[in-house]
DNA sequence: CAATGCTTTCAAAATATTTTGAAAGTTGTG
DNA sequence: CACAACTTTCAAAATATTTTGAAAGCATTG
């Protein structure tokens, strides 16, 4: 509403409210992958605004550019705040809230899987313990094929365990990974999808 | 609440329609996990019913053990044989199609993983890539306010590129090394997060 | 080839999720 | 204290997804 392309404005304060096509591209597809990673798509889009906006944006900036709702920006700001992703700054002489994206990628996605996908995977990797301790009984009842059958269970659910488990390797290693600004993770692929021959990939120099 | 294990009749052809304690716990996580990973929770119920079940289960098993119509049954098991996580099998003697699960887990992991995440991240690289082609004009416009916004897009827009790439990688690897018998990933996992025997899964810490 | 037993399809119904916007809440100001 | 200027809340509406079950489709068998 109040930007007024024609108008020579300092470049300081003068808002925006349409997003140009390649931010509309990005936020497009940041929306997508983040849903199908489980958020919400508008979680994807506001974020991705932000983070392409060389300044803080304000919440009336965020309805305008993507058509949201009040209160849809509201609550989407609060979750995107709440999982650290997007700050609130500042603007100096100004009433309202501004808000920033977190730029630094790694640390962000460090943050979200180690609360997110850490969460998740325990609660599994719990349950499954707790599903062969109630294999137990059966392991050692008296009726042979009722055994049997419990045995295979049990050899299942560890299989399943185990890859739990190694997932949740997996998702530490991306964190610490990410504290230590990426590089062994990093290298360790590169060598792995870069070198194509699988002759001798565990020996470095 | 229990099969009956009385039944002398041979282990093929009776069947069981309630799961058992453990095997409710399990399909309901993993239900929960593969709904949080983008799949309907009933394709991780069924698939955990078969992949605990010592014998194949036909469709309607499969209805009565999780209490579901036998179009949803139909349906999911459709999806779950698209993603080769499940095959039917001929149980000789018997008229109706029977099903079993894939039980090689990484083999498994690794198909999905293949077709599904390469696809979306494939679509988001080449996403990035058109969005940074969008913001060439601009990069060399006469307005050096607009000049500056683009450059700092541009340079945003890489970083999600550059991530999409390592994500990519981080699939190719996974894929690779499920195919190889999740030798070289696991050994890099192990390493990174400090745990001690590669070969015996058995103590938690 | 008609009947039987099973499977698939699909439009409608049930559920779940997301968005809206008006009202209530907060915070800074005259 | 009363008045802005914003923000948050939340019940209702809009959407999207999942499930149902009756009917159509298929394949085997008598």
């Amino acid at each position: 509403m109040r930007e007024r392309p024609s108008s020579p404005d300092a470049a300081g304060s003068a808002k925006v409210s349409e997003i140009e096509p390649s931010a509309a591209l990005v936020s497009d597809v940041v929306g997508r992958l983040i849903e199908f990673w489980g958020f919400k798509r508008s979680m994807g889009r506001i974020w991705s605004v932000l983070y392409l906006s060389p300044e803080p944006l304000s919440a009336e900036d965020l309805r305008h550019s993507l058509s949201l709702s009040s209160g849809a920006v509201s609550m989407t700001l609060g979750e995107l705040l709440r999982w650290g992703v997007v700050r609130k700054v500042w603007v100096q002489g100004e009433r309202k809230d501004y808000f920033a994206a977190e730029v630094q990628l790694w640390k962000m996605i460090s943050r979200v899987l180690n609360e997110r996908e850490k969460a998740e995977i325990a609660y599994a990797i719990e349950t499954f313990e707790e599903a062969i301790a109630k294999l137990e009984p059966a392991l050692r009842g008296s009726d042979a094929a009722a055994r049997e059958r419990a045995r295979l269970q049990k050899e299942r659910i560890s299989q399943l365990l185990e890859l739990a488990r190694i997932g949740h390797r997996l998702v530490e290693t991306l964190v610490s990974t990410a504290k230590l600004d990426a590089e062994p993770l990093v290298r360790f692929l590169l060598r792995a999808s870069g070198a194509s021959s699988p002759s001798s990939p565990s020996s470095p120099h």
